[in-house]
DNA sequence: CTAAAACCTGACGTTGACGTCAGAGGCAAG
DNA sequence: CTTGCCTCTGACGTCAACGTCAGGTTTTAG
């Protein structure tokens, strides 16, 4: 498939694709007049890019990391690197956790009914209770 | 105290403290001669703002939410804002813990002994085992 | 009193993952 | 054939959270 039918596949733009391919993150077929070809795993694999980069990880990590991850297979530094940022992650989960929780607790508290969140006045109960019942 | 102590203490830069004076997050006294003088609750306060930069938020979304997370109090809408931002922490948390989860097939797979991972020659299985027992 | 250290404002520099635009080609339909 | 959409390369623009530097004032240690 050519770059357009990927992108609108994978949910990522046209621009990303050429970025990552830039990165050395994702190759492509050149067809005669130089048009990019991608095979069909091509989307899994840009689902696994925007994953790693949702992680906070750099072009430059994951361009050492993606084969291990496709493939399943690591050298002593690839596995070296993997546990690293798989500890970064579970210490940004672990913050994200406190983070929300703490937002809970805001959320929770201040839209109890009986919390006396009617600082400003001219609230109804009713509103209070549907956001209370967002979750 | 003044503003190198309060870097010190919590840990981020000078220019980062004055950064957020200028972002409307952090307010100092100031001496005659202009020096910001900060209490003690500001340490506190930079812990806070840092916190939910990590989580993702904007400056400006921090601005609007931190009186609202110290306080614990909210109004209707900064109380749909707070909403909104746990729910998209929560979402960042699940998509983290689903990398996570995959780095650590990864790891557990190319690192185990029976895995066959000895594709770079050489490897002797002690080196393994302590990888492996990292976790 | 003096020199070092800390602080001030203002302004430009950095970084990464793209967005956007320009100008030029390629490709199936009518 | 030409119209309209897709694609190409190359290059500059963006945005946020600061880093860094310049040039000057203030505070502190000796």
């Amino acid at each position: 498939m050519r770059i357009g039918e990927l992108a609108a596949r994978s949910g990522v733009s046209v621009r990303a694709l050429r970025y990552y391919e830039e990165q050395g993150l994702l190759e492509a077929d050149r067809s005669g007049s130089g048009q990019r070809h991608y095979p069909e795993s091509a989307a899994d694999r840009v689902q696994l890019i925007q994953m790693l980069y949702a992680a906070g990880l750099s072009s430059r990590t994951i361009a050492e990391l993606l084969p291990c991850v496709e493939a399943k297979v690591s050298t002593p530094e690839s596995r070296a690197r993997l546990t690293a940022e798989r500890d970064r992650i579970d210490a940004q989960i672990a913050a994200l956790t406190r983070t929300r929780d703490r937002l809970d607790a805001v959320i929770l508290f201040s839209g109890s009914p009986a919390s006396g969140c009617r600082w400003i006045a001219g609230q109804d109960a009713a509103a209070q209770a549907n956001h209370t019942a967002t979750r």
